[in-house]
DNA sequence: TAACTCACTTGCATTATGCAAGCATAGATT
DNA sequence: AATCTATGCTTGCATAATGCAAGTGAGTTA
């Protein structure tokens, strides 16, 4: 008996602290981006996640998709007018991370060289309550108007 | 010409979204955890850092403390009263991190099985301004009381 | 029915990470 | 002064994650 026994709570985790937490279910280069599509661009299928310019590749696209399921942050629905298609869709608790998503567009914006227009991003520094409400809404209401468009660079 | 050429600004990276940078930046599984130590916890040092409860590898911990420092987020000063330590601090552009650290706490502990206490949560949730500030007042005097300690598990 | 689209899977090369050990310098102990 | 210890790393090597290209099978369209 060399090691300490780690809690039963941890589940094989390393730690319950709750940022650690975060981190194991999204805490990679991909996880956030599909769910920043999902969420403020209105993506669903596997194909746009493809497209969508940062060039993920498909095995680790599958992977990650298959992930956030596991951990109740995305579900799937099939497509009713075309049986290829699987809509990958967030959860409320994917949903949820929407003030997530906000600080780090906003700390990056301010911080970083990157596409994102000055007056959008000031708009939603000022009114951070409100723009969570509005992607939630969309969400929601399975409002087909993505929030945000790709930055165009 | 098979491939689109890419913009200039972009400078290596996957694409010019502010989230993308983000994630760039601190998008992997250890990144934040140092961050958070620097945060809340008050940590300093590279052996608090490589105890700090996770158990980050310490050519792990060497690189992202480099990378950190890289990229501004994270600077180091000699400790004055032991010249074998160095003192890793946040910058500003670091501790401007703080609500992005916050949402990913609450986010984990109001969705996930964490080691948080449930009051506290509540506390920061209804009060996310004050805890921010107070993060923020912390590093401006520095405050060597943690915001938070260690939640054990 | 032939071609095509979509959502994957597979194989293989490259890169990142984990683990143990070592090393240099500063400080403490004798 | 010599030795011992603490700290902040680096190195070597095994394993795991990722990137890339190609392939597969079911569903759709021509």
């Amino acid at each position: 008996m060399v090691k300490k026994g780690k809690p039963e709570c941890r589940n094989g985790s390393r730690s319950g602290c709750p940022v650690n937490v975060s981190l194991e279910r999204f805490g990679d280069r991909w996880s956030l981006l599909l769910i920043r599509d999902m969420m403020v661009r209105g993506y669903k299928t596997f194909k746009e996640f493809e497209e969508s310019g940062e060039g993920i590749a498909t095995n680790i696209l599958a992977n990650r998709l298959t992930r956030l399921q596991a951990a109740g942050i995305v579900r799937t629905e099939p497509d009713p007018e075309d049986g290829r298609r699987v809509h990958y869709r967030l959860t409320e608790k994917g949903i949820e991370l929407a003030p997530v998503m906000l600080e780090l567009l906003l700390w990056a914006a301010r911080w970083e060289e990157t596409a994102a227009p000055c007056e959008v991003m000031q708009y939603m520094e000022a009114n951070r309550g409100a723009v969570v409400e509005e992607v939630k809404r969309r969400w929601r209401e399975r409002d087909p108007v993505p929030f945000l468009p790709p930055f165009k660079d």
